[in-house]
DNA sequence: GCTTTACGATACGGAACCGTTCCGTATCGT
DNA sequence: ACGATACGGAACGGTTCCGTATCGTAAAGC
């Protein structure tokens, strides 16, 4: 008997191991060489599958790759709370550099920029890569708020956007250096000052 | 008699608008489909030359796409000068967002995605795209300096780098609207605040 | 007019990839 | 033990693209 219907399989059952194995590999793929360059046969070979345990899954390439996106965890959040508005900001910074620095950053950009022509896979792009990160950056400008450093008419939002998007131009667009010299840099010259200047 | 030895072919010349049509056919191509998409047959169609033309003038594809982009005129910088600094600014990134949402902004963001992987192509860009009109963002907080508007020992060189920042992560990442409101505030409430801060 | 080169059109070999299908085997529930 | 299904491996046809080659024509210098 079977209690719940739909788990009343008969024959051999999916092995689930295969699913997360082939997501795994479909990110390390990417990263590589690109969402454009990245081949299901790549795909099934590092994952060590066979493409029809693939297509068995997926019924095409977009929605296997959209799957795997939507298990990876891009932009894990860390849990940051220095105590203080400026060294919150510093740890915040330096953590997203190593993030963006890293595998996931070449996915990201190349996923990215696929999207812009590639709607179906624009739609399964999560929003933890989109925002970036932003509800992080809004929660250290709250608890700073509390604590009386900034004014609560100060700009949270376009604040909190200023920090990933220098973030991402620098790595993606310019491709300086982003040293911790020059995250201090930015908080204190920019960030700190711009919190408090936007009292009415 | 030929008195340049270089110029003194037998036999039919190259036409040399082929070469122009050629560029601006594979600029255009890379626009429609991504840098990685794009195929020497669709620049030949496009351009209205046969892949023997192409051929005959660069030896592969990536010399082809190497010579279209060092052709293109991209992020042309437009003269900016308002009077003061704040209107120069609004007026800056008017037209910034302007090109970064227009045809060259998705040829921007396709090649620079492509170029993480592909050091030819890296090596091809042009230095207007990688620094995003650095140099006019500094001259206008150059002559803000002599107006008097902010300090001299602002840090100039983050502040330059915070515009076209903001603009490319809101186009290409998180894909907001960028309207002139948006525009208003990151001069008022950001680039204003910070350039005066920074004081000694 | 002859030679030489450029040109467009087209065909070609080679390679890569997709998506599907078959086989024989392995593993589940009953 | 048995049926049903998943699995890996392998092959296939169809498509796309690169880079080369061929052919007839057009345009230049001699």
């Amino acid at each position: 008997m079977c209690p719940v219907k739909a788990l009343c399989h008969k024959g051999r059952p999916r092995d689930s191991k295969r699913e997360a194995a082939i997501a795994e590999s479909a990110i390390s793929v990417i990263q590589e060489v690109g969402y454009e360059r990245t081949t299901i046969e790549a795909i099934a070979l590092k994952a060590g599958v066979s493409k029809a345990t693939i297509y068995r899954r997926w019924k095409n390439k977009a929605e296997v790759i959209a799957h795997a996106i939507s298990q990876h965890a891009f932009c894990e959040s860390p849990a940051i709370d220095a105590g203080n508005l400026r060294d919150d900001l510093v740890e915040l910074l330096v953590a997203k550099v190593k993030l963006l620095k890293g595998p996931d950053g070449a996915v990201i950009a190349s996923i990215m920029s696929a999207a812009k022509l590639d709607p179906d896979l624009a739609k399964a792009i999560p929003h933890s890569i989109r925002d970036g990160g932003k509800d992080v950056h809004e929660a250290i400008l709250d608890r700073a708020i509390v604590r009386g450093e900034i004014s609560p008419d100060a700009n949270l939002e376009l604040l909190a956007e200023i920090v990933p998007a220098i973030m991402t131009y620098r790595i993606f667009m310019s491709q300086q250096p982003v040293n911790r010299k020059f995250i201090e840099l930015l908080v204190d010259d920019v960030l700190i000052p711009s919190s408090q200047k936007n009292n009415k």
